[in-house]
DNA sequence: TATGAATGAGTCTTCATTCAT
DNA sequence: CATGAATGAAGACTCATTCAT
């Protein structure tokens, strides 16, 4: 089957358009995806401007793009290592956690691209996105809380609709401030084990309670999936 | 000696002036600030370009006006709804979710500003908002976290640094997926009052744990929309 | 006779229109005339844009009376001192430097503006010029060489109706260039003196000449600042 | 490493760049720089405006250009026909003139450029000529200057460091008049013969000195088109 | 007399995009 | 596969000008 000729092959993934997407999801992520040129992108591939278009001739292509093959894999990332459907509550929860910073270590870009062009305003990647969110699982913690709370273990106040939105946000949102603290006290930037034990924490039990006998079950679960070095409740 | 002819002086806020802040403000939260022209600014305010280039000479003295004329206002109805140091923390916590809550009502083109320009990527604004900062809040709230560590009623795994993060994450980041609702669950919106709970909640004993004394102190001193002095920290 | 109203009277001439005045020669000289804008004529002169409209409507009104209520006093101050016709030419050029020389003094703007808006280009100042010309003096000094020429007391070479050309040329261009020489020799600019008795020496015999007994008599009527009329052609 | 991608290379002359730059010079000769627009330029070669821009992003790097690879060719083209040092300083400043006439033939934009943008005001280009300026030549000539005046063959009253700004005068200032004699005495027009032999002379013994055997010598010389180097200074 | 508000036209510049090679 | 040349559309900004006060 002869492909239209001067157009690259669709299964073609030559370096240079590899290079363009990890360039594009970079920047799309330090300065936002209205502020990031296509030469810019060139610049920062090292290759010329005509050559993005060349693999993503509207640039809404290059948006595409990055979505299906960037952004979606810190999505399968997560849900390849979410625990199964036996699993406590507050365990699942805290895994839920560790797959986000663990991903975020392999994929640094997607805390800030996450909270400024998905949740914030228009989000140009938020209708993209629609297809690749973990429908699945965002439906079951939203009914593991349901059920958590007709069994009188978890506060009837949370909204379980809302579940899967703290979830991200407790974990997307301090990672995607660590740039910011350079600036407010350099000498004193949380580490990523910081950021990490302080979401779970917060997750567990909120920012005021004291560890639970039930955040240290979490804890203790999730000690087999992660770090949790010394800890003890 | 007069100043530079053919500019209108600094303290004169005619009504064009303030519908242009009200509309960039706007706008910079829908779309973002990169996204947001000169002429969208103009057009929401219903005047022309030259006029917006007549108040705010150079594009960025418009930023400017928007930090100092209206962000701030944010932060300055926030810090003044603040309860006082003799709070306990669970209750100052929940206060101070409730001020955010509120404060987003009047201006709620706060949360998505916020998240997108403030948190997110290099931030235009944020450079512009450090001295807008409510510091002293944030410092407090920081020592307050760790006296309770110290005294054994504050989970020893809270990072104090990332408090004040946790606490603006929990209340702006639910506030600013309120338009996403509509693409996701058209017919299941969370209401405000929703969001303001569940943020409450999640701040008290998190998104896993049970209801605890404190935390129903906390909620209910919230019913009456003022800080519960009475429960302990 | 009432005048139409909101129009300042072609006859008063208060403070600031003056003021403008002057500011726009002063700017027209030291930038050029089209890289003068209104509102630099404006702030030179301490007052609103606005106010350069209100007593020069359209912006070109502003260089015709620049051109006849500045451009034509160096003018007038020229021809005022020219020598009658019985003087000798060599005594008549030189006093024609030295006048020059004299209105340069007091009207420092002219020289930049003569050689930058007259002499080069489309000059936007040539045409309105042409009614301020000192036709009569120009056609005197071509009519002076042109005899000179018959009599063999000068040069067959030189061209007459170039005479004026050279004539300004040879005052003008060195008094144009002064700011210049801060650039090229910080430490021995040439003083005004030096500048007068350079032009009058070329004039007088050119270059490379030695100077001769007719140029002597010319030099020293000059340390006396008047025109040596005595000294034969 | 790739130079900055989406840019010319800066020594890549295509045809388009070449027409921008003649374009330029033109303009900038008859309406001087300030009143040049860049949609002038781009129409007067023939192309779109942005080529301009693709050309000399910043406009002020096509000012720069202009001076590097055009009227730094006129510099150099006076200078490549300058004399030796053996000649006798009547005959080389002649030879000088002569230079600068011929170089004018070919490059008819540089003399009203020369006393418009180099010699008034602040000179956009001043600055940028620094470094084409023939300051061999110019300290040279200034040196003969004030050795013929020790040897009592020139006149004292000559400024040496004036010289060079008399040569250029001299040469430059009728040439740039040229445009005008149409609206003074249209069936009068010099030719440039005219104004060489007029410039020669007066460089030779002044306006209205009586012509001199060392002039005569020149003046032979100057029929052959060459200098004379024969002639005694 | 004087000015602040407001604007239309135009200028410089950027950028995504096209196309011949 | 890749790029240099070229452009249309649009953005920020300037400026002379108008007008109500």
């Amino acid at each position: 089957m002869p492909r239209s000729p001067g157009r690259p092959p669709l299964d073609a993934h030559p370096d240079a358009r590899a290079a363009l997407l990890d360039a594009a999801v970079a920047l799309y992520a330090e300065r936002g995806i209205a502020a990031t040129t296509t030469a810019d992108v060139a610049a920062r591939a090292g290759v010329t401007p005509a050559l993005v278009h060349y693999y993503f001739r509207p640039r809404e292509r290059l948006l595409d793009a990055v979505v299906d093959e960037r952004v979606s894999r810190f999505v399968a990332h997560v849900t390849a290592r979410l625990p199964g459907a036996d699993t406590p509550t507050p365990a699942w929860v805290a895994a839920f956690a560790d797959a986000v910073f663990d991903a975020a270590e392999a994929m640094p870009w997607m805390p800030p691209l996450w909270i400024r062009e998905i949740i914030a305003g228009d989000g140009a990647l938020r209708m993209k996105m629609a297809r690749h969110l973990p429908r699945e699982a965002i439906g079951a913690l939203a009914a593991r809380i349901a059920e958590g709370q007709k069994r009188g273990t978890i506060d009837p106040a949370i909204e379980p609709r809302l579940a899967f939105v703290t979830l991200a946000g407790a974990t997307m949102f301090p990672l995607a401030t660590q740039p910011l603290w350079a600036n407010i006290a350099p000498g004193a930037v949380p580490t990523r084990g910081d950021l990490r034990r302080h979401a779970r924490a917060v997750l567990a039990h909120g920012l005021t309670g004291p560890a639970t006998a039930a955040a240290r079950g979490g804890r203790r679960a999730a000690a087999r999936a992660t770090p949790a070095r010394s800890v003890s409740g």
